[in-house]
DNA sequence: TGTACATCAGTGAACGCGCGTTCACTGATGTAC
DNA sequence: TGTACATCAGTGAACGCGCGTTCACTGATGTAC
C-alpha cells in the first residue's frame, strides 16, 4: 500500500509540473489534458484517477507557481531596501535570459489576458500573488506602494511586449528601456 | 450589379467591425468565425464569400484597428512636445473608462501573449504598431526613445493587470501608480 | 414595358478534427491464509 | 513460504461538443430581348 500510495504521488507531481510547463508558455486554456499528460509520460486517461477536471490541475498548478515565484523575483539574497528589492527583481525579470525561457519563466504575461473569460478562482489567486510582490518591494508608505505597482506594471508590460516581439534587436530595446525606468 | 456590390463590400465592412470587437476583448484566437458572423447580424455559411479563411479577417481587422488607434493614443489636439504626449497618452490609456471598455480598448492586453503561437503576420503588424507608437511619444534622442519604450511597457503592463484584475480598487491603484509614473 | 433567364450574397446542414471527459479493461503490486 | 484473490494506477477506445471549412440550395436583384 505505501509503495503504490507514493507512486502515486510522485506521478501527480509530475502532472504538475508538466501542466506548470505548459502554463508559462501559452496559458492556462490553450494546453490540453492529452499534451499535459504526455509531457508526464502518460496517456490521457489516468488523469482524472488524479484530479477532478482540468480546471483542478490549472488551478493547483498556477497556485504552485505563484508560491514558487516570489523567492526568484526578489532575489535569494535578502535586499536590505525596497528600492533594492525593486532592482534585483527587475535585473531578473526583464533579462533576455528570463524572456527566452531560459530561467524559470513567469506566468503572467501568458495567463493574464485570460482571466476575463476564465473561473473567477484564477483571478483571484493572480490579484492575491501580485499584490504580495508589491508588498515585497515596496517602502512602508502610500509612496512605496505606488512606486512597487508602477514597477510590477512596468516589468509585466515590458516582458509581455519583449516575448510577443521574440528574441530581436527591438524587443531587447524595449527590455533595456524599462529596467533603466525601474532600476 | 452596383447596388450589389455596395451593399457586399457593407456587409464585409460589418463583418471585420465585428471581429475588431472581439478581437478587442478576447484576443485573435478564442472568438470563432460563427460568433463574429453572428455579431455581424449573418449566418457562419456566408463567411467565405468574403473573406478566405479566418486568419485572413482577424489580420485585416487588426491592422485595421492599429491604423485607427494612433489618433487616440497621441490624443486629437496635437501636442507639442514628446512629454506631453506621452502625458496624454497616459491620462487616456490609464483611465478606467478605457480599461473598462466604455471608450475604444486596445486590443493589445489581449493580444500580446497569443503572438508566439500565431502566425508570424500578426507579430510584425504588432511590432510595426509599437515602433510608431515610441516614435510618436520620443523625443529626438537616445534618452527620449528609451523614456517612450518604458512608458509604452507601463501603460501596456498596468491595462493588462487592470483588465485582468477587473474593476476593483486594487485595479484602480494600479492604474494610478502607472499613470503617477508616466505622466 | 413585360417576361424569361442569369447572377450571386447569404443560408443551413454537413464534414473532419481536437477537445474534455468517461469507462471497460489490464497487469503489476499488496493482502489473506 | 506459497498460492489465490483483491486492489487500483494507468491504458486506449469511445462519447458529445464546438470548431473551421465546404457545399447544395434559395430568393432577391440585375440583364436580355
Amino acid at each position: 500500500m505505501n509503495i503504490r500510495f507514493d507512486q502515486k504521488q510522485e506521478t501527480r507531481k509530475r502532472i504538475v509540473e508538466s501542466a506548470t510547463q505548459a502554463i508559462r508558455e501559452r496559458g492556462l486554456d490553450d494546453p490540453s489534458v492529452g499534451e499535459v499528460m504526455a509531457g508526464a509520460g502518460l496517456t490521457v486517461g489516468g488523469f482524472y484517477a488524479h484530479f477532478e477536471n482540468k480546471d483542478a490541475l490549472m488551478l493547483e498548478a498556477l497556485r504552485q507557481m505563484m508560491a514558487h515565484r516570489m523567492d526568484e523575483l526578489t532575489g535569494t539574497i535578502p535586499a536590505t531596501t525596497a528600492a533594492e528589492r525593486r532592482t534585483l527583481a527587475a535585473r531578473y525579470y526583464l533579462s533576455r535570459k528570463h524572456r527566452d525561457g531560459v530561467v524559470d519563466r513567469c506566468p503572467l504575461p501568458s495567463v493574464l489576458s485570460e482571466l476575463n473569460r476564465l473561473d473567477p478562482k484564477y483571478r483571484d489567486v493572480v490579484a492575491e500573488h501580485i499584490d504580495a510582490w508589491a508588498r515585497a518591494m515596496a517602502e512602508d508608505d502610500a509612496d512605496g506602494r505606488r512606486r512597487a505597482l508602477a514597477a510590477i506594471a512596468t516589468m509585466v508590460g515590458a516582458l509581455t511586449l519583449a516575448r510577443a516581439l521574440g528574441p530581436t534587436p527591438f524587443s531587447d530595446e524595449v527590455l533595456a528601456a524599462a529596467k533603466a525606468a525601474v532600476a
